[in-house]
DNA sequence: TAAAATGTACGAACTAGTGCGTATGTCAAG
DNA sequence: CTTGACATACGCACTAGTTCGTACATTTTA
């Protein structure tokens, strides 16, 4: 299949192909996982292994030259398999950049959904919400890589995984149940919409660590500076719930 | 050339292929240029149209495909001319990108500068300012796209080239201005640094639209509808604002 | 006629994907 | 506990098609 062809690529087709596990979804680790590596100089077989590396070593090289600049064969020579095996287990590249896409979106989720925050006072909930939001962005980089090569592919594979498209709803509740306790309780004077909330928090933080370089570049200013990171983290706080109490 | 070597390619080395004009500086319009097309069935030269026709494919090609995406001959076959010209007049694939991020800047440079907003009262200039941005990245995916794409890339274009780098420093100024107006009239209680309060503004500007197709997807909402659109507008204004007056 | 502009056809290198053979693990039957 | 049968895991080397870039010929302009 050509890098042409592959544009108008039904993601779908992957399930069809030959072997195609991918099953990541049991977290279920073989009891000798441990001491997995290589038996003497003989091979031991450890596909889980073997997966979650090709993962690591793709996500690596698509964070850093996009879906269609990232080769497949470079991603082969850094992983301790072969290329067969790439194919063996995600069918095509664009599988394996789903892959890569889904693991990543799995990985926030577990992060995102447990946070008790409802028996905080609301401003103070608020405030930690959004803490986390930039301290997550902050330090998942490849994360808000991957995010913005999908907005150039117009979201495209996202669509294609239902895995991805119901998420995130838990954010949207966590703060509308803010939001309402805080009018009831009269610190906050405007009823706001949920989904725009998360969009000010969020839209800071993301561009933060996704526009770092153009910014950085033109402003002469390093974004990743401690005290810099502060003054932001603080900013966008002040700037949220001063919005919601005016 | 190979993709792979590009990786590594030294920009500046277009400076020293062939012909390779790029004179775009000069907005110089050739007297006949108005009826430049063809004349009757014979050749008629036209450079300065011929280079314009090549960008406009190439910035759709682009944003559409990013940087390794986007194929010189797909941007040749939709072209009034041939590859050949591309190469005469670019040098390379990435003279080309570059030529087409260049214009791209230029262009909102032209739109940024003359705003005269020192006459208003602080507030309001603030709020015409903000509406300013929102829309013109409303207007303008395709820079959006393709600042995105530098970002993917480090952006080490946009370093190669001083037309871009010294660039904006005019908003920041603006924006100067504005908050040490506005804490002299009493109506900002908030000593802020200027890049951060353009940065707030710009974060939720370019996020709406760089995050468009992701944000849309998972949360099933059409951020391009007019109502939303007015409601971020205002938003983002408040938020601002109110901001500055705590 | 010289210089600039343009078209055609081609090539060298690269890239996604595969055919085929081999190694390893599992499990049931003896 | 062996042995054998079968599915899974893995690697080498190859191919078909694509991609950027260019040599060469040709036309237009000045």
């Amino acid at each position: 299949m050509t890098l042409e062809q592959m544009r108008k690529f039904d993601v779908d087709n992957r399930l069809s192909t030959r072997p195609v596990s991918v099953s990541m979804a049991d977290e279920t680790v073989k009891a000798d996982s441990g001491m997995a590596a290589k038996r003497e100089n003989g091979r031991k077989n450890d596909p889980q292994r073997t997966q979650e590396d090709i993962l690591d070593v793709a996500t690596e090289e698509f964070t850093t030259h996009g879906l269609a600049g990232g080769r497949v064969d470079a991603i082969a020579e850094k992983t301790r398999t072969s290329k067969r095996m790439i194919y063996y287990y995600f069918g095509s590249k664009e599988g394996l950049y789903l892959a890569v896409l889904e693991r990543a979106y799995r990985k926030i989720r577990t992060l995102e959904e447990d946070l008790q925050l409802s028996n905080l006072p609301p401003e103070q909930a608020l405030r930690v919400l959004i803490s986390t939001t930039f301290e997550h962005d902050e330090a998942n980089p490849e994360f808000v890589r991957l995010v913005s090569i999908e907005n150039i592919h117009h979201a495209a594979h996202m669509l294609r995984s239902e895995a991805i498209r119901d998420l995130n709803v838990s954010v949207i509740e966590t703060i509308a149940a803010i939001l309402d306790r805080g009018i009831a309780a009269g610190v906050f004077a405007r009823k706001a919409d949920p989904i725009d909330i998360h969009m000010l928090i969020s839209a800071f933080c993301f561009f933060r660590v996704s526009n770092r370089y153009t910014f950085g570049t033109i402003f002469r200013r390093d974004l990743s500076e401690p005290a810099t990171m502060e003054r932001h983290k603080g900013m966008i706080a002040d700037a949220v719930i001063s919005y919601l109490k005016t």
